[in-house]
RNA sequence: CGCGGAGUAGAGCAGUCCGGUAGCUCGUCGGGCUCAUAACCCGGAGGUCGUAGGUUCAAAUCCUGCCUCCGCAACCA
């Protein structure tokens, strides 16, 4: 069955430094809805990734002594690995430093420019110099920076400018024609009322202050705003060529079905992106989503409050499908949702570990109790059986209705639903009872296998949301994963059919001792990482006469230089205080030598020469061996030239 | 009057567009059951729906005023 394609994106990661569990939530949901597309029969297309260029990058790789694009290589590939550990699918991870989006995007722009949607203008405003940022008089403060608090002064430079007034009329009535468009709804009018009915102003879509980015090609020392930049991705990774030469997959799949982003960049995807696709001539998505955000307890999210909280973090303490379970039935629809590590023990405990893991385990129990974990015949129906198999058949539909409108929690909610009445099944039919009577063992099995069918069912429906827990129940069934297909019809499992060995979906957890283990793994956190030291060999007491005979001198490092065609000696030229000399160390492999340059080191000088690659070494620094494969060398950089350690 | 969002049982939320007995989950109390992870099933208690007015036969829902909280600067979605 194909029921068409389907093009989810989300937004592009800013690769500025790791992602907390909000960041993450964004992802899961993509996500969930993916793979609950795929599994109705959707041919989906799930594309993520990262937004690496922008001043912001460029500083903090600065900060961080790196080049940008090794900063932005070693950002992505964290983002990457925490998409990874939160088990998302996503078939496209791309990275706006890829050469090809670059050219397109350059393409892109030089296409708005030709045909005179951009244009060669003026950005006016008010400059802090040190912090190289132009502020409108609303984001002074005390007429002074917002950043720094230093003064500002009027400057103007050249910049290029998307007439964005031109196609304001032609946005409105479109997102007015297209109700489904701007959701939730109550975004639809904030962007309406806020930004286009009082008149959208031209957007400085170029930057000369920086240059990490895509440069304007016809413009030397401008490069193109991020967004403009970032917004092109989804387009020009499925393939989009500005001459009209599409790859296969721009065709197949564009427009997106829905973009899935975060609350706050609603304006950039609603606004800037539908006009900078209808000056290109293509078509626009069918759903710009704005989800809300997680906040911790009563506040946002952020370093300066301390109260981040990363996703690695929470999957060690919670495993995975908790936190995705969290994520994805705790967030309300529309309104921010809230995090705190009893909610999640909670929920955890009542949902996942009571209704659902409880349900599988007794069930399991009895079948391998009761009839010796194999299926019988499922003849002998009974009252309450009938409720729970249409329930079990309507379940599906109910589901799928709710993720059209992307309400991922109540989809969730309709599986809880099928739980929860077969508990209640159990109850009704009370299966140890039938298994005392000899008579009754055939309603039994009946029993059983109705049991056994509805949990295979919550198993499919559960499996886009909770991946791991559904593959692990199908284990217990002793099946392959079924698709949806097998839930037209209430009978999928075959009489003799031998289930698995039981084994619990989630421990119940201790609230208490839980939050008591989480206060000591942040402790453990915030310890210096010990390295593994390698085993030394203890040495036999010396007395101090011995220790006396080395003679240990300060040297400060004139010239550090690789020795040629020696893969682990470094040369140094060293001052030591009254005269100069020459020493050779084998630490190439763990320092640059340029990094030691001007830096006070311990030798040992009266150590006999010793001649290595034809150099002649006299002395030899000391150096410290921190790890199996991590060799330091011993800075005394508080101590002067020539000074003799004792 | 900067803009926007929110106030519904102890907690977390739905319901508000389109007025008609205030609902769900957790917790709590009582009962049942013993297959199961102290779980599961049934029942009870607990709310003047932030507040003051207005419209209406009827308001959590529509209108107006007010109060409180939260975001709009960051590493941010």
């Amino acid at each position: 069955m194909n029921k068409g394609p389907f093009f989810l994106t989300t937004a592009i990661a800013y690769a500025s430094g790791k992602p907390h569990i909000g960041n993450t939530y964004e992802i899961v949901l993509a996500d969930a809805i993916c793979r609950f597309k795929k599994l109705c029969g959707y041919d989906v297309l799930f594309q993520t990734g990262t937004d690496e260029h922008g001043q912001k990058i460029q500083d903090k790789a600065k900060d961080a002594g790196m080049e940008p694009q090794q900063f932005v290589d070693a950002s992505s590939a964290e983002i990457k690995r925490i998409w990874d550990i939160m088990n998302t699918s996503y078939d496209k991870f791309v990275r706006t430093t890829h050469p090809d989006h670059k050219k397109q995007v350059q393409k892109i722009f030089k296409k708005l420019y030709d045909q005179g949607d951009i244009y060669k203008g003026y950005y006016e405003g008010m400059y802090c110099a040190p912090c190289e940022s132009f502020w409108t008089e609303s984001q002074l403060v005390d007429g002074k920076c917002p950043d720094c608090g230093r003064e500002v002064k009027s400057a103007r430079e050249e910049a290029y400018f998307f007439k964005l007034s031109k196609y304001a009329p032609m946005l409105e009535k479109y997102i007015e024609e297209h109700p489904e468009f701007i959701q939730p709804e109550s975004r639809k009018n904030e962007m309406l009322n806020n930004f286009i009915r009082p008149g959208l102003q031209d957007l400085c879509v170029s930057r000369s202050s920086f240059t990490w980015g895509v440069p304007v090609e016809f413009a030397p020392g401008h490069v193109i705003y991020v967004w403009i930049d970032a917004l092109s991705n989804y387009i020009t990774f499925p393939g989009f060529d500005v001459d009209g030469d599409h790859g296969e997959e721009f065709k197949k799949y564009w427009p997106a079905n829905v973009h899935l982003i975060g609350k706050d960049i609603l304006r950039f995807h609603t606004i800037y992106w539908p006009i900078m696709l209808m000056a290109l001539g293509v078509e626009l998505p069918k759903q710009v989503f704005g989800h809300p955000w997680l906040m911790v307890g009563e506040n946002k999210m952020s370093k300066s409050r301390g109260n981040v909280i990363y996703a690695d973090h929470l999957v060690d303490l919670f495993g995975v499908d908790a936190v995705r379970y969290y994520l994805l039935h705790e967030m309300p629809f529309a309104s921010d949702g809230t995090l705190t590590y009893e909610l999640l023990c909670e929920r955890v405990n009542s949902d996942l570990a009571n209704i659902l893991g409880n349900l599988v385990n007794r069930t399991i129990a009895m079948c391998h109790k009761y009839s010796g974990g194999v299926l019988s015949d499922h003849s002998v129906s009974g009252e309450f059986d009938d409720e729970l198999i249409r329930l079990a058949l309507e379940t599906p539909a109910k589901m799928e209705a709710k993720m059209d409108e992307l309400r991922v929690a109540d989809c969730i909610d309709e599986v809880f639903a099928l739980l929860r009445r077969a508990n209640k099944y159990i109850d009704e039919t009370m299966p140890w009872v039938l298994a005392k009577d000899e008579d009754k063992h055939a309603r039994l099995d009946t029993v059983l296998y109705n049991l056994l069918e509805t949990i295979r069912f919550a198993a499919t429906l559960l499996k886009p949301f909770l991946p791991d827990t559904g593959d692990r129940i199908f284990k217990q069934l002793n099946i392959e994963p079924t698709d949806w297909e097998s839930l037209s019809e209430f009978g999928f499992l075959k009489a003799g059919h031998k289930i698995g060995e039981g084994e619990i979906l989630f421990s119940r957890i201790d609230v208490a001792k839980k939050l008591e283990e989480i206060a000591e793994y942040h402790k453990k956190l915030e310890e210096p990482q010990k390295p593994a030291l390698p085993e030394f060999e203890k040495l036999p007491e010396i007395v101090y006469d011995d220790f006396a005979k080395i003679e240990l001198t300060v040297g400060k490092v004139l010239v550090c230089e690789k020795v040629p065609k020696s893969s682990k000696l470094l040369r140094f030229e060293l001052d030591m205080g009254d005269h100069q000399r020459q020493v050779l160390s084998g630490i190439a492999k763990w320092h640059n030598p340029e990094d030691l340059i001007g830096h006070n080191v311990v030798v040992v000088t009266n150590l006999g020469k010793r001649k290595m690659m034809g150099l002649e070494s006299n002395g030899m620094i000391l150096s410290s061996t921190c790890g199996e494969d991590d060799v330091r060398i011993l800075l005394a950089d508080n101590a002067v030239p020539g000074a003799r350690l004792s």
